[in-house]
DNA sequence: ATTCCTGCCTTTTTT
DNA sequence: AGGCAGGAAT
């Protein structure tokens, strides 16, 4: 059944939802944007309800941009733009501008990037004497992010160890210097959102009352600070409504709980539940590869998802030799594609880290293909862009010590380490911030003459700055910073290829500026600064022309005719999967998996390299399970030549020693999901007659052009290997059989003879 | 004070 | 392989 909208049932039924809690399980490609924006609009045009009183959340600037737009397109751009759209950290930021002070965040407060945590950590485990081995900031920051994401502050944390009470300590350090320095973590624009709205004040009241409806998309990725921080938005009517996709929860590692979705009806009692279960963007043939991708995982909401669209091709899987070639494969599908005429802005290439775009960006820019990379080496994280930012933050906000202390000798001004490291021990004893040292002639009274002198200077310098940048346009103010501070001037003199890259960047950077003046209202330095802050390069639209690469994760709520998942390997997809020493979930990675195969509207190719080299060094790899799990009628195997020849070259062993068992030889690689069991003849494994010998594997679907392309390993003399009991060693020689050994040295055992199968590459 | 070198550690994934 | 922190050399 459809409605004259063109909604089908469960999605009118969502959309005509006025008042109490709703949960709506969207699958992939069920049209739940279209359900959110289509409620706000019936809301306001059917029930009169004022638009600055609807808000609606999303984690990405991208899908705020996405909604926003839609709803302007329906109730028009005057009423549409009254609506409170924006992602979770972007709403916080703009409620704790106006009204943060009741929690201490100033008007003017800055937002700490994960470098400038890290940097702020450092110092603190420098001013409490700890061993930054011990206690590397990153684990600590780690830590501190958990608990945050929790609502827990230094004095309610779980102190059990030792180690607990040392980073109970940190933490409350780091809270003391971030308030000093009006800076809030990500983490605190949501907690310091939720102090606010649980406090008494007149301010928190009115807030609390404020939104009469509160829309939450991918509501799966919540952690328990921004569900509070939900409920308390919505405490007074109860008007929650949340989208979601228990299957597309891939956030767990940043403190999300997919029990918020599962159990949601359980925390609103009456809560309505709605079930979106028709795909409409994918083949008959994708939404099976994806439905098999997720079944075998735990706790799932029950979902039938399902698809009335042709079943269209099969999804290929291909065995590439190794990570070059797997990009000649991603390069062969952007040419055939272009060849039948598509834009290449329908083409994606998926990898699960950002490590893997370099060799296919290589290959792409070797052909010219004009691609665009999604996420990865960030813009506003270069370290030119990040000193320029640092500058203006140093204006707007002095008291930002890791902002002053970045930028205090850059470019060089004779204030070295040793001299800051007194000042800011001065600054710590006395609980003052840099600046305010940096300022104050008393603090300074144990320097140098000559030290206390440049640091004058500076002071001096800034101080014009502020003054003169004052009334500028963010973008003239950062022109005239650059300037003036002779940081233009020292990248000019450097004159290398670098330094004219870095240059561009800053020109991009006043560029940007420019653009956000002529998009806001108020086009403040203080804004522009909060908006880089909340940016990321993600939020790029897409460019026409160009082949897309980014990271499943970035690709979380796109859709593409073909996408290219490389990587799909164990221990790389799921990532780490054979690091027993780490806590890696599965479960997670499958989800993962889920979202990756339902990006693709009509053409999924996956490609498995059998070798690769990860950290530098070269790594084997077995088709990750997540291919197994496709049904086996949806997918077509194929191999490359390369792969062709390698494992020609390496496994057949020569005619005289006869009946090599490649399938028993590559037995511990081959089947991730049981644990190392060997096929055995169990598993008839005599080849079909036209096959060659020992070239098929049994357990598997084959089709016509199909030679068997299983990745394998190809262990030759030289390589470095990695046994369970003796360790790391060189491989001395291999000794071909039906169950092939292999003589290698171990440091501190001598030399081994072993059996392939117990060893891996190291 | 600056620059260069070395060794370590990293890598999920993002606001 | 690459980036970064700490240390040595200039």
């Amino acid at each position: 059944m459809v409605t004259p909208e063109g909604l089908n049932e469960p999605q009118a039924e969502a959309v005509a939802h006025v008042a109490g809690p709703l949960v709506v399980f969207a699958g992939a490609g069920s049209g739940k944007t279209r359900v959110i924006t289509y409620r706000i609009a019936n809301l306001v045009a059917q029930h009169g309800v004022a638009p600055w009183r609807i808000l609606a959340v999303t984690f990405t600037n991208k899908a705020a941009a996405e909604m926003r737009s839609r709803v302007e397109k329906l109730v028009g751009a005057e009423l549409g733009r009254e609506v409170w759209v924006g992602t979770f950290h972007a709403t916080c930021a703009r409620v704790l501008r106006r009204w943060g002070s009741a929690v201490d965040v100033p008007q003017s407060f800055v937002i700490y990037d994960t470098q400038d945590q890290r940097t702020l950590v450092n110092r603190i485990l420098k001013e409490l004497q700890l061993d930054d081995k011990r206690y590397p900031a990153r684990a600590m920051l780690g830590r501190i992010g958990k608990e945050k994401q929790e609502l827990r502050g230094p004095g309610s944390m779980n102190t059990a160890s030792y180690d607990d009470e040392i980073a109970a300590k940190v933490f409350a350090r780091y809270q003391e210097h971030l308030k000093a320095a009006g800076a809030v973590d990500f983490d605190d624009l949501i907690v310091k959102t939720v102090e606010l709205l649980q406090g008494e004040s007149a301010d928190a009241k009115q807030l609390r009352r404020r939104f009469e409806h509160v829309l939450v998309d991918e509501f799966q990725d919540t952690n328990f600070a921004q569900y509070t921080l939900l409920r308390l938005l919505s405490s007074e009517r109860q008007n929650l409504f949340v989208v979601g996709d228990d299957d597309q929860s891939i956030y767990r590692w940043r403190g999300a709980d997919i029990r918020n979705i599962r159990s949601f009806t359980a925390d609103f009692p009456g809560a309505r539940m709605v079930k979106l279960e028709q795909n409409y963007r994918s083949t008959g043939a994708i939404v099976r590869a994806a439905l098999g991708v997720i079944e075998p995982s735990l706790g799932r909401v029950p979902k039938e998802l399902w698809t009335a669209n042709d079943p269209g091709d099969p999804i290929e899987v291909i065995s590439v030799r190794d990570e070059r070639d797997e990009a000649t494969i991603a390069l062969r599908i952007v040419r055939e594609s272009r060849e039948a005429g598509h834009d290449l802005r329908e083409i994606a290439i998926f990898y699960r880290v950002n490590a893997q775009s370099r060799v296919l960006e290589e290959a792409l820019r070797a052909e010219r293909i004009p691609y665009q990379v999604v996420g990865g080496a960030k813009f506003y994280e270069r370290a030119e862009v990040k000193d320029a930012l640092a500058y203006a933050r140093a204006i707007v906000n002095s008291r930002s010590d890791v902002d002053v202390l970045r930028i205090v000798n850059v470019p060089a001004r004779g204030i070295g380490q040793t001299t800051m490291d007194r000042v800011v021990a001065g600054a710590d004893e006395q609980r003052i911030s840099v600046w305010d040292a940096l300022s104050d002639d008393a603090a300074l009274a144990a320097l140098a003459p000559a030290a206390r002198k440049r640091i004058a200077a500076f002071v001096q310098v800034m101080l014009g700055l502020r003054k003169e940048t004052e009334q500028m346009a963010p973008s003239d103010a950062l022109e005239h910073i650059l300037g003036r501070v002779g940081y233009v001037d020292m990248l000019k003199q450097d004159g290398s290829v670098e330094a004219e890259g870095r240059l561009e960047n800053l020109r991009e950077l006043v560029g940007s500026a420019r653009d956000f003046e002529g998009q806001d209202a108020q086009p403040t330095l203080a804004l522009f600064l909060e908006r880089v802050s909340l940016q990321s390069d993600t939020d790029d639209l897409r460019d026409q022309g160009k082949v897309t690469l980014m990271t499943v994760h970035a690709a979380k709520g796109l859709e593409y005719d073909t996408v290219v998942m490389s990587g799909m390997e164990e221990d790389m997809f799921p990532y780490r999967s054979l690091d027993p020493s780490r806590d890696h979930d599965v479960e997670e990675e499958r989800r993962l998996a889920y979202v990756a195969v339902t990006r693709a509207r009509r053409r999924l190719v996956l490609t498995h390299a059998s070798e690769r080299q990860v950290f530098g060094s070269s790594r084997m790899g077995r088709p990750s399970r997540f291919i197994n799990d496709i049904p086996a009628d949806v997918r077509r195997h194929s191999q490359t030549e390369a792969m062709r020849v390698a494992t020609r070259f390496v496994d057949r062993p020569p005619p005289s020693s006869g009946g090599f068992d490649r399938a028993r030889a590559v037995a511990p690689w081959r089947h991730p999901t049981s644990a190392g069991g060997p096929p055995s003849s169990a598993r008839p494994s005599s080849p079909p007659p036209s096959a060659e010998p020992g070239s098929r594997f049994v357990d598997r679907e084959f089709f016509d052009d199909v030679p068997e392309g299983e990745a394998m390993p190809r262990v030759k003399r030289g390589m470095l290997v990695k046994h369970e009991v003796f360790g790391e060693g060189r491989v001395l020689a291999v000794e071909e059989a039906s169950d092939p050994k292999v003589v290698a040295a171990f440091p501190g055992w001598g030399e081994k003879r072993v059996l392939l199968r117990f060893l891996r590459l190291a």
